[in-house]
DNA sequence: AATTTAAGATAACAACTGTTATGATATTTT
DNA sequence: AAAATATCATAACAGTTGTTATCTTAAATT
């Protein structure tokens, strides 16, 4: 196993720490005993515990970002960035996961510049995927030429983190069909 | 001043250190350091942290509350409506306060089940304001007749929720403008 | 085969945490 | 005025934290 691959392993312990017993409680030790190892392992791979935190927070960009070009060999449709957007949804509990991590990094950041520098890295590169998709439908008149792709990227990560956020704070919250249908929805006022 | 009062006022400081420094490091001594005072005023107040930051969540919702029901005066109308939905995104520096800490406890309830449901309480109390306004846009046949008033209140607030977010985490965010079109945009879809 | 490096365990360190008890004033109640 | 209570300061407590150094053993390199 590489080194890497070590890595990815200690990060993965430590989100399953941070899904089950919250981010500020996910200590050193506590990654080790979820990876059934001593500290020792941790500080190993990692130089001190913002490295990993770094690392744990990347990994949920990385993974988003994979899920999204999933349905990258789909000729381009609105279906197709229907598809990248519900990435975002908690449609199964691999991103319900994902949602949470994501979630705890973000309220993690507040009062840490750094770190919100870190999220919004990140949320500008899933804004340019969107935004490139956007252009791409405008460009086969697929949707109306008078959009502006950088507003409408926007409004949809909007969207879908919003829908995202939903069901982890509202009792009656939408249910997949009906997260889906929303998004579905938004691209009516916008197609040709 | 009352008890009440000063719990507020701890509270407040609490929100101040959580903005600057970050939740996971607003301890009773960074509190009682805001307030110029030591710790024995927080313990005074409140018998432990939980109950200090339970309170301290339960303000974020009255402050939500409280911003919306300052357009109750207006007559029912879809602007009305727009307006509540507006006390959400943060076009001041209050609110953009109030998101941050929302923000924070909500990273925060991630692997806390109970917070989870406080928050799931205060979410569904908003959801039931809206869910009204709805209702009473539909009697007045201002808005189709054949939409479900619970999933649109669920849409209307992740949309809000979702600008907040746009507002932190993107670098090319929504401007005060834009985040007002939007929601005022929503409504040509559903209104009559 | 000898040497070097990687992997991981163990333990100790100072700093920080929430909690609690106690003491000192000030305010209120009787 | 006396007693009681509220307000706040101070200090000590045990537990937890990240970090660091040292040790052992396994793997890789020479």
């Amino acid at each position: 196993m590489s080194q890497q691959e070590r890595r990815v392993e200690v990060s993965e312990a430590a989100w399953k720490v941070i899904v089950r017993e919250g981010l500020d409680r996910t200590s050193m030790r506590a990654i080790a005993g979820e990876l059934g190892c001593t500290t020792g392992v941790v500080t190993h791979y990692f130089r001190n515990k913002q490295e990993l935190i770094l690392f744990a927070l990347d990994q949920v960009t990385e993974k988003l970002k994979q899920s999204m070009e999933e349905v990258a060999d789909r000729p381009i449709s609105v279906e197709r960035l229907v598809e990248m957007l519900c990435a975002f949804l908690p449609l199964d509990t691999n991103r319900q996961e994902i949602l949470k991590v994501w979630v705890a990094f973000l309220g993690y950041a507040v009062g840490r510049e750094s770190l919100i520098l870190e999220h919004q890295t990140s949320a500008g590169e899933l804004r340019e995927v969107i935004m490139q998709e956007l252009k791409a439908l405008k460009s086969a008149n697929m949707i109306h030429e008078d959009i502006d792709v950088g507003v409408e990227a926007n409004v949809l990560l909007a969207l879908v983190n919003g829908i995202a956020l939903d069901s982890l704070i509202q009792k009656n919250c939408l249910n997949s069909e009906q997260q889906k249908m929303v998004i579905q929805r938004y691209f009516n006022r916008i197609t040709t």
